[in-house]
DNA sequence: GTTAACGTTCCA
DNA sequence: TGGAACGTTAAC
């Protein structure tokens, strides 16, 4: 079959063939250099390029001027090497270009021409994620084979012939890709151990899945169905969902939305994970039991059986979701609706297969839904039917795994809702009475996941989300990659709470730029001694051209905790030396801190000497009295905490407020504890 | 023609 | 294996 190139593509192959020189720098590389198809691809054909949607989120921000790639353009100062689009203006959906053309009848997409909507599916560009072939549907005249629906791009699929053919799903992702792989859910993998099975990890797609949907689900336009449902019981009550990170409903509803056939329940966060998921792992055990159990069963169903029944349970949950949630009736209809969807994608993902109605919309915001017409698979005209693999049959083990999804996904909601002490359902109403989530940032000043237990993708899609101010990952087991990941994406943050992790994950710090922090707390940071401060305060080491920023990373903390670590004056010394703004600083519990550390931070010549306003050294056993003495040089200093230091004297501190009486009035407030009066 | 940036290649 | 480099595509 033709390929739908423009002309500068026909030599494509040819070119690809070459190989290129080892070494920099390169030959000039022929044109495709950048469209070359990667060697272990069955391709027939060259991909083609996707663009922004210019829709999404992403799209719709301007460049954060702080991340990676936002400091390599020309317009920022850099040199304009990488030429990569700002972290934050990732697009979530890119699209198809607008030259794209089917290959059978060299035309455009027609769907907005069309009112009907399985004329919409028919009509619509589709592109194969194995062949790259872009056809309509309907050009293909092939009505017994089934053409699979990707979710994650839209305008993607596996077309029929490939499908036909047998041919690997492991190149389902199209293009597009790179920036899922960008995405938290493929962070998952680094925090689980590598030795739990691939079923487990299927689990874990279905609770991540399940959450995406659930988040995602009311952002779409409800279709009322005439067709008599079973009614499915209600799934027990989620606690209520987080503010969603878009618009509860999408400016206007797009047809197409209810045209996907395949149901992957794909949130952008966790699309690399999902698509990831037979290899990946889960720290679920549970989970872990009911796939084994669901897939046993899976296979030994009868396909017609499986058919039948898995449409009756779709429509079972999608009836649960409209009877409730219909656009009118949405006092409660993100919950509902949400739960709906969650159990619908429980069901899909867990049993790794997907067929119900997928959105191909263009724009990300109306991103996958649990639902959408199985009305267009039994009506209309013939046209390539979705194909329709292996599902779970056993309906109690379905409804069993959702209500462990359903626990996990309150735990985590809860984890962010709570621990920020905010009303976990707090929403506006609009005119008509329709609950819209936000994720202003007006809101999410302070995320707080202090003591969370596991830091799940979904955490990590909905810090971003909220961009905040301050984040306290105390003591959690978040990971180097995931905390580099988040600090990436968070230009503005300015509180960042590390207390108790490991210094493998604090260590991020030292390769990811965060100019705006301005208070940074490693208290009990394992393995965190002076070597570590070193890295943490030195420079960043890239020292090629256009990366001209050798300030040290945290120049601009000004309040510095570390208690409990194992430093000694080397890392005061870098600290006086590297942090200029610093007036609180915390020693406590610093076994290696004395007298001659206070001097080191008091020196003249140092800006801790005129910056400090607060130091804590409670518990540092060798400060003594004569550490008194040197607090006396500083001019800012407001409290001196020196409580539980076994070699400093309630007398010393007396005469400490004596003598400086004179010029700055102190006071004991508690033992050892000096404070300025105002 | 210019700009943005996608997707591949290659290096550390 | 992740990230930088870079040719080329897509949009304007």
């Amino acid at each position: 079959m033709a390929l739908s190139l423009s002309g500068d593509e026909e030599e494509y192959d040819s070119e690809g063939e070459q190989q290129r020189a080892a070494n920099r720098p390169k030959p000039k590389a022929g044109p495709s250099a950048a469209v070359k198809l990667p060697s272990n691809r069955s391709a027939s054909g060259a991909r083609r390029r996707r663009t922004r949607c210019r829709k999404c989120e992403a799209c719709l921000r301007t460049e954060c001027g702080e991340c990676h790639f936002c400091k390599d353009m020309k317009k920022f100062g850099g040199p304009g090497r990488m030429k990569q689009s700002c972290i934050m203006r990732q697009c979530i959906a890119p699209v198809l270009p607008h030259t794209a053309v089917c290959v059978v009848c060299k035309e455009a997409g027609k769907e907005d021409t069309l009112e009907d909507e399985d004329d919409k599916f028919n009509f619509m560009l589709m592109e194969c994620s194995i062949c790259n072939e872009i056809v309509h549907p309907n050009c293909l005249k092939v009505s017994d084979a089934s053409g699979v629906v990707n979710d994650e791009l839209p305008n993607c699929w596996e077309c029929p012939k490939c499908n036909h053919a047998g041919k690997s799903g492991k190149q389902k992702r199209g293009p597009g890709f790179k920036y899922a792989s960008n995405l938290p859910g493929s962070l998952l993998r680094e925090q689980k151990p590598a030795k739990e099975d691939a079923a487990d990890a299927t689990a874990a797609t279905a609770a991540a899945t399940a959450v995406s949907a659930a988040r995602r689900r009311p952002e779409r336009d409800e279709t009322p169905r005439s067709r008599g449902e079973d009614p499915q019981p209600r799934p027990q009550p989620l606690a209520p969902l987080l503010p969603l990170p878009l618009p509860l409903l999408s400016p206007r509803p797009r047809p197409e939305d209810k045209l996907r056939k395949k149901r992957k329940l794909f949130d952008d966060d966790e699309e690399e994970e999902l698509s990831g998921r037979k290899k990946e792992k889960c720290d679920e055990p549970y989970f872990s039991k009911l796939l084994h159990q669901i897939k046993t069963e899976e296979e030994d169903q009868d396909a017609d059986e499986e058919e039948d029944g898995d449409e009756g349970r779709e429509r079972r949950f999608r009836s649960g979701a409209e009877t409730n949630g219909s656009l009118g009736d949405e006092a409660e209809p993100d919950d509902k609706d949400s739960r709906s969807a969650l159990l619908h994608a429980c069901v899909r993902a867990a049993a790794a297969v997907g067929d119900s109605d997928q959105s191909l919309c263009s724009s990300p915001r109306a991103g996958p839904s649990s639902e959408a017409g199985s009305e267009t698979q039994e009506r209309g005209p013939p046209r390539p039917k979705a194909r329709r693999k292996r599902r779970l049959a056993n309906r109690e083990l379905s409804r069993e795994l959702s209500r462990a999804l359903n626990s996990e996904i309150q735990e985590t909601e809860n984890c962010l809702a709570n621990e920020n002490r905010q009303p976990l359902k707090v929403e506006p109403e609009t005119e008509n009475g329709e609950t819209h989530r936000c994720c202003d940032k007006r809101l999410w000043t302070k995320i707080d996941l202090n003591r969370c237990t596991s830091i799940t993708p979904l955490m990590l899609s909905g810090i971003i989300r909220r961009q905040p101010l301050a984040l306290d990952l105390s003591w959690t087991n978040i990971s180097k990659k995931q905390l580099s990941w988040l600090i990436n994406r968070l230009p503005g943050l300015r509180v960042l709470r590390l207390s108790g992790c490991s210094w493998a994950a604090v260590s991020a710090l030292c390769t990811s730029s965060c100019p705006l922090l301005c208070s940074l707390d490693v208290q009990w940071v394992e393995g965190l001694k002076d070597a570590q401060m070193r890295d943490l305060l030195s420079p960043p080491t890239d020292n090629r051209p256009g990366q001209l920023d050798n300030r040290c990373k945290l120049r601009n903390v000004r309040d510095l905790r570390l208690a409990g670590l194992d430093i000694t004056d080397t890392s005061l010394r870098l600290i006086c030396r590297q942090m200029a703004s610093l007036s609180t600083l915390d020693l406590s519990y610093c076994n290696h801190i004395n007298d001659q550390s206070v001097n080191l931070l008091t020196a003249a010549g140092t800006t801790t000497r005129d910056s400090l306003m607060d130091i804590n050294l409670s518990v540092c056993n060798r400060v003594t009295d004569h550490s008194l003495t040197f607090f006396k040089r500083c001019g800012s200093i407001c409290q001196i905490d020196l409580r539980f230091c076994k070699q400093v004297t309630r007398t010393a501190c007396e005469r400490f407020i004596a003598e400086m009486s004179v010029s700055v009035p102190f006071r004991l407030t508690e033992d050892k504890l000096l404070q300025k009066t105002c």
